[in-house]
DNA sequence: TATTGTTATACTCTATAACTATA
DNA sequence: TATAGTTATAGAGTATAACAATA
């Protein structure tokens, strides 16, 4: 069939296959998993979250998380606090020494990445980046739909 | 820090987490895991390839393909010939229950995917195609320079 | 009752290295 | 020697379900 946007998902899937074939000799160089590497480049930046949200985030579930989380906290990058609003809840964020791992492990990503970009114009940026972001867009707006039992698919 | 690329990076990794969110569960379903999908979205539409080219192409080791490829063949959804060109090694190929899954869990993800790009016009498609291709093609480019000279190419 | 995170189970994936059999 | 695939090992991720504490 002409299924067309079959070419827009493996694409899709090429592109980010040969990205992680970059920046995964860097994650495993510096003793972290894939997994590990993940929850780390999502604590990294911000103030941290809760498991929850950590697992909605990476696609992780929960149980999974609690082993990996773990791990984490052994080797001293994450840290768990119980809320304080909420006393089921833990809040998790990087140690000063995550901090250190995220800034040291992602500029070895990124200078894969530098290198990779570095022929890109500004033209060019906005196009992919564009397109991007309106598949995200449309991406979360199916999600949603689907989510949501009692929708059925549109005309 | 105005590491512009860092937001195209993850968008892509959005995108592509999101295609997952999609297209997991079908899979798991089907009582596959993704490594073992990623074997039969790989051997799908071919004529089948070695362990070697699929190792190339899913990013999975030759010692874990053994076991992936073992749990598949216990299924009956591939079959393994020996090369008759070079004795060491193996030809791997659907079998028809392997490719009656694949037609029947493609056409699930692909319901989804139906759905999530319903919304796209011929311009939105072409840009989204182009724009990927592209970064396609820098990433090949990148990886040349960087590691072994395995070509890829497709039409 | 519903939700957050833990524990338990069973299996699969993963990296790595040593091994065989061809080349 | 080099390559294709196997085996062995130890660790990690995974889905799932039953469970505790809290909401």
């Amino acid at each position: 069939m002409g299924e067309r946007y079959l070419k827009s998902v493996r694409l899709l899937a090429e592109c980010m296959q040969g990205f992680e074939r970059f920046s995964g000799e860097s994650v495993r160089q510096h003793g972290l998993t894939h997994a590990q590497f993940d929850i780390i480049a999502t604590l990294g930046n911000t103030p941290g979250m809760s498991y929850k949200e950590l697992g909605e985030r990476t696609l992780i579930t929960k149980g999974t998380l609690t082993g990996v989380i773990e791990r984490l906290e052994q080797k001293g990058l994450v840290l768990r606090e119980r809320s304080s609003e909420d006393k089921r809840s833990f809040f998790v964020r990087l140690t000063p020494a995550g901090d250190a791992v995220f800034c040291d492990v992602f500029p070895q990503v990124v200078a894969h990445g530098k290198q990779l970009f570095s022929a890109y114009s500004e033209a060019e940026f906005d196009a992919l980046n564009g397109a991007l972001r309106l598949l995200r867009e449309r991406i979360a707006a199916g999600s949603q739909s689907l989510s949501s039992p009692t929708n059925k698919e549109l005309p």
